[in-house]
DNA sequence: CTGTTAGCGCCTTCAC
DNA sequence: GTGAAGGCGCTAACAG
């Protein structure tokens, strides 16, 4: 039924061995034997099979990449800079979905595992020790991208989150704002939640303003999640006069919500976050935000992941990417 | 190096026949063997090689998706579809992007043949004679989702392109409209593209209103290409008071053009479009739109899918779905 | 219930 | 430059 290298190998008048040079692009192979063979793999319409070769080499050229939220825009434009980086050393990459579940998580790592990927990258999420202790038991490289693990062992991609909140909160504080409220996200997420809120935390005491509880609230980085944050802002008094939103997507949420109740962005509040996904310029007014380098951190973590896969050295394991204020509407410039 | 089922025949003192029989739940095992051996497994940290075991039984319980553009929301939405009936049946799932890249599409289809995928999901996009050759060099099933090929012959999980855009095109003439301007896709694009302009043209046809050239143009789908044709719009007499767009996303430009130019949605021009992104409910106002069950599409497709894998019979290949008009702020009810 | 024995389709020395 | 042969790690009859 199937038609294998050995079919070919008689089709072309040659050895199985012989097919497999060819396919495999080994030079030792006389030219015109290489066009007889492959002249009988188109006339066969011989397909390799992965699975048989990945058996006999124990190297599939696949890596798989772990995706934690395959609605999350970031993820998309992270994993293009991955694509990017594979197909140009010839690896296939395969994504995995994780919908947001940690055990999920786990468990797609330990089907990637299971299907001998060359190497793993995960993306984005918290890096708990149960994540920790699946890595471990990998034989091949792992590369954090968008995230970092908590005592920076592994290899991993990122930006600094918490000087990127914290370059946030200065542009409000030299937009004039003192009110400064935050809808952070789970302070259990050490990069999108706990860093970013430390940096929100700290530009407001360089600045000596004194932090107050009511201030912040916490979402799920959801759109909806942060309605209610912002509801509860608006009853407060003093109002704040400026929020900084933890992502773009509750930002956004916050921007609305403002409307909806019959005040203006960035007049009545202004607000500012950090990502810089793609609706951040489609909402209005257009959001400031501290851009990541998402294409970058999908490139660079890839890269690194070749590395490792070839047992190259590499100086730096755990790499930083700078992040960069990108000015839009939300927040008025300071006059 | 790597511990095999081998190694764990040995130290649990039992046949590797035995250590598959337990790994694969094969019932034929006292119940003491099977914990003697799950404590080897334990003790060894064995895990099972999904490559060798795709070899041997000629099976991979996992399903290939081609996902054409991953940055495009409603594949998010119609892979969790997917996903939830693979976890059902026990498939895994790879996800490979295509980058809207025809040439891409068709490779990684081959990728996906090469890796013995027991099934074949096809998302979204154009299915050229190309295409439907690579299909057919498939040995296991293929569903399309989200399209259709032309002659229908393959199995595909649908909504009616046409009678959706029929359908959207209605709501804005009940409202009262007869300048009504169309932002469409390609006409290549048989679902998406020409059957949504299709279902313009019947509204328009039947409900006696004349088919103006200048009221239609074509957009790539993106937000920013809208933007150019609603200038286009603006600068017509009379200027159409609504706008037909084939794509959310495209209609989200839209809005923010006709705002950026000083007029309002929907008093001014009326909008709807077809899709029902999550994006739709985050723009104000509110967009009135068609859905798409894209949840659904995925799930269906899935499931056929995993009957066709196991060659049960299926009366209906060619499945399609309801659409539904969902009323929100872009176009003002009728008076 | 458990063990033995062939392969699955291909790569990879090692000869020639 | 090419062929022969031995696995890669596992499943699937087939015995027992």
């Amino acid at each position: 039924m199937t038609v294998t290298i050995y079919d070919v190998a008689r089709e072309a008048g040659v050895s199985m061995a012989t097919v497999s040079r060819v396919v495999n692009n080994n030079p030792n192979v006389k030219p015109q034997t290489r066009k007889k063979v492959f002249e009988a793999i188109e006339r066969l319409g011989y397909r390799p099979n992965a699975v048989a070769r990945g058996l006999a080499s124990k190297k599939t050229t696949t890596v798989g990449v772990v995706i934690p939220d395959i609605s999350n825009s970031i993820f998309a434009e992270v994993a293009r800079g991955i694509e990017d980086i594979a197909n140009m050393y010839h690896y296939n990459i395969i994504l995995c979905n994780a919908d947001k579940k940690k055990e999920k998580e786990i468990r797609v790592i330990n089907t990637l595992l299971e299907k001998q990927v060359d190497g793993l990258l995960f993306m984005g999420g918290v890096v708990t020790e149960d994540h920790a202790q699946a890595f471990r038991t990998s034989s091949v490289p792992v590369v954090l991208c968008g995230t970092k693990d908590e005592n920076q062992t592994m290899a991993s991609v990122d930006i600094d989150h918490e000087k990127a909140a914290f370059d946030a909160v200065n542009v409000l504080i030299a937009a004039g704002h003192r009110d400064i409220a935050m809808i952070s996200g789970t302070l259990q997420d050490p990069a999108n939640g706990f860093a970013r809120y430390q940096g929100y935390k700290r530009a407001l005491d360089e600045a000596g303003i004194e932090l107050r509880d009511e201030y912040v609230r916490i979402g799920n980085y959801r759109y909806e999640s942060s309605v209610d944050a912002v509801e509860y802002f608006l009853g407060l008094s003093p109002r704040p006069t400026a929020i900084f939103s933890a992502t773009d997507e509750m930002a956004i949420g916050a921007i609305h919500t403002i409307q909806d109740n019959g005040l203006r962005v960035p007049q009545d509040i202004a607000v500012i976050s950090v990502d810089n996904i793609r609706m951040a310029s489609m909402v209005r007014p257009t959001l400031t935000t501290v851009a990541q380098p998402m294409y970058d951190i999908g490139a660079v973590s890839m890269r690194l992941l070749t590395k490792l896969m070839n047992k190259e050295s590499t100086d730096n394991m755990q790499v930083i990417l700078p992040h960069e204020v990108i000015y839009r509407n939300s927040v008025k410039e300071p006059s």
